[in-house]
DNA sequence: TAACAAAGTGGAATCGGTTACACTCGAACC
DNA sequence: GGTTCGAGTGTAACCGATTCCACTTTGTTA
């Protein structure tokens, strides 16, 4: 109905002024006497007063808020993270502004730009594009970058958090390479995001320490947002001489390409073994269990959270941290059958 | 390094008033030169001068943004409505601040709080408790509320966007006794939320219209979020008579306890019907493939999106928009046995 | 008793934008 | 040739908080 109060009419009702009001927002900030301290706690009740942030933060620097920028919510991994990173933030008293750039660069410029007006202290973020330009200038008007997950070379004051992709890629191959398989289909994210990169080169670089020739057939590399996993499974199937092992390193596509081994009815583990780059709770459930690698999401989180409120020791470089993913062998990973397994 | 640039930094470099440069920025609020506007422009990119929302938002009211306040960001159904809002404001210019409750009461508060000095135009929200009062106050501000999904009695002014869950679980219900089914296990949400509620009335309702005594047992209210799914499963099928079917009415248990009956090595359904509440890419990869209750995300996040933006025609009481859920029949019902077909 | 410290208070400047209003200037009109 | 008009510009007030500083009122100490 009426106009929202305002610190003066806080201040007019207790019969104060704003400045005493003010100290006994801000606690601490200077001496107060018992009875205005009353008074003024009781008008703004009254009154039913909440400060601007938008003046608070006028003058004072912006209130601890820091971004995060995720590529997609929808994905089970990223949903998790946010919700680490939302939890972590909060016990630190700061604010998580989350928005979506549902791998869009155009929406994540947006974004950014958003960002930067706000002035957040921090950003969290699972970069989709090379908007450079703008996430240099985010770091130029003293906001700490953070890339989780996947991040940009071409942004060297970011820090970056993230597994070791390599080696996880590496670990799963081993794996599979000990099972005894021989040709394995490896579908991964874009090469034009540092996950897709790694992970691929983690797996070519251990085929070839086997001294197995990669046939590059064998690799896919989609998008991480929409139905393509599907195509891509099922194109590997169609092939004259089928991988007998696949390895999913895409978290989002894992399902699609799930769906359609299910449709085609290919027997996990007996006629194809399967890891998937991901740990949601239904991969417990598929039967059978999935073969999976975890990723420690808290810990992603916490470091996050960490770098994006400390201040950097030196404006130009970023720091880097890995953490440890873990590897699930659970029932859809199994020697080849024999009837598979070629001559060679 | 240096200070960000101010308005006036730019004016100063172009050589003109901080006036002229307001108008530039905000196009069509008043005359300026082309000459002027390109020297602005041109000072702009060098100083990489970005305006300052708080500023901004202190004149002027809040530039339009809406705040998105979901319980749990993890569950899936959740994470499609933040992606389909966000979208969904986007092509209406609106910024989304998205924030987590994580069911917890104290962190929904402190949430609110938020937004009310934030003093966003309007909030969706899929409401956690009764925090009526900081409900009501944020509605005082002129702020709309528009809870989606569940919603609280108590906060009559909020504008409402659901399904029809009463309807919804009486489908189900009759899905279930239409194939024989006598002993039904209802898995739900907490009564306290309106879609626990709801839900719970509704099947209760359908067995009442068909003569069957509903037996308390069989009815198990569990929180959203957490691992109880599992245990309500658990309890269910350890009865000496145990149900022949199964609604999982809860969208985030639905896992834990398709888990638990994965474990107990249950037959589905030739042992056991299973419908689930939820309508996530994994349910056709669980084998059999699920039947299961699809809310339409899309549309519930278009309206929530339009409520919030409308003024309110009335201050007093909310609107309520109903929108149709679709029922999916797969593969995880059928008729019960007979060996399990009681006497009666 | 004078001097001084500390507690409590209020006035006023400030943050970085927006915008009402006053002003200049040249073209168009009668 | 004076008036009117509108385009283009700048000055200054304002939004709602924080905060520096000066001031008064006490209590404490030499």
């Amino acid at each position: 109905m009426t106009k929202p109060a305002t610190i003066r009419d806080v201040a007019a009702a207790a019969g104060v002024s704003i400045a005493v009001v003010s100290r006994v927002l801000n606690d601490g900030s200077g001496p107060v006497s018992a009875g205005a301290r009353q008074r003024v706690l009781q008008a703004m009740q009254d009154l039913s007063y909440r400060p601007r942030v938008a003046a608070r933060e006028l003058k004072s620097g912006p209130t601890s808020t820091i971004g995060l920028l995720l590529a997609d919510v929808t994905n089970p991994f990223f949903a998790r993270l946010a919700d680490s990173v939302v939890r972590e933030a909060r016990s630190r008293g700061v604010q998580v502004v989350l928005m979506t750039t549902q791998e869009d660069p155009r929406l994540e410029e947006e974004a950014l730009a958003t960002l930067a007006s706000r002035r957040v202290s921090g950003v969290i973020a699972t970069p989709t594009a090379t908007n450079a330009g703008a996430w240099q200038h985010l770091g130029d008007l003293q906001t700490r970058v953070v890339f989780v997950d996947r991040y940009l070379d071409s942004v060297p004051l970011a820090d970056v958090v993230s597994i070791d992709n390599e080696r996880s890629a590496r670990e799963a191959t081993e794996h599979l390479l000990e099972l005894g398989h021989r040709r394995i289909g490896f579908v991964s994210g874009p090469l034009s995001t540092t996950t897709g990169r790694s992970r691929t080169d983690g797996h070519l670089a251990t085929l070839a320490a086997h001294g197995i020739e990669p046939e590059s057939e064998l690799l896919r590399n989609i998008p991480f947002r929409g139905d393509q996993g599907a195509d891509a499974m099922g194109s590997l199937l169609e092939r004259d001489d089928p991988p007998t092992a696949i390895i999913l390193a895409n978290t989002a596509q894992a399902v699609s390409g799930l769906r359609r081994l299910r449709q085609a009815g290919v027997k996990v583990p007996s006629e194809l073994s399967v890891v998937v780059f991901d740990d949601n709770p239904w991969t417990e459930l598929f039967a059978p269990a999935l073969t999976i690698m975890r990723q420690p999401t808290e810990l992603l989180a916490a470091h996050s959270v960490d770098l994006a409120l400390s201040q950097q020791p030196d404006a130009t470089a970023g720091r880097t941290l890995m953490v440890e993913a873990e590897f699930v062998v659970r029932s859809s990973t199994a020697a080849p059958t024999a009837a598979r397994v070629p001559s060679n």
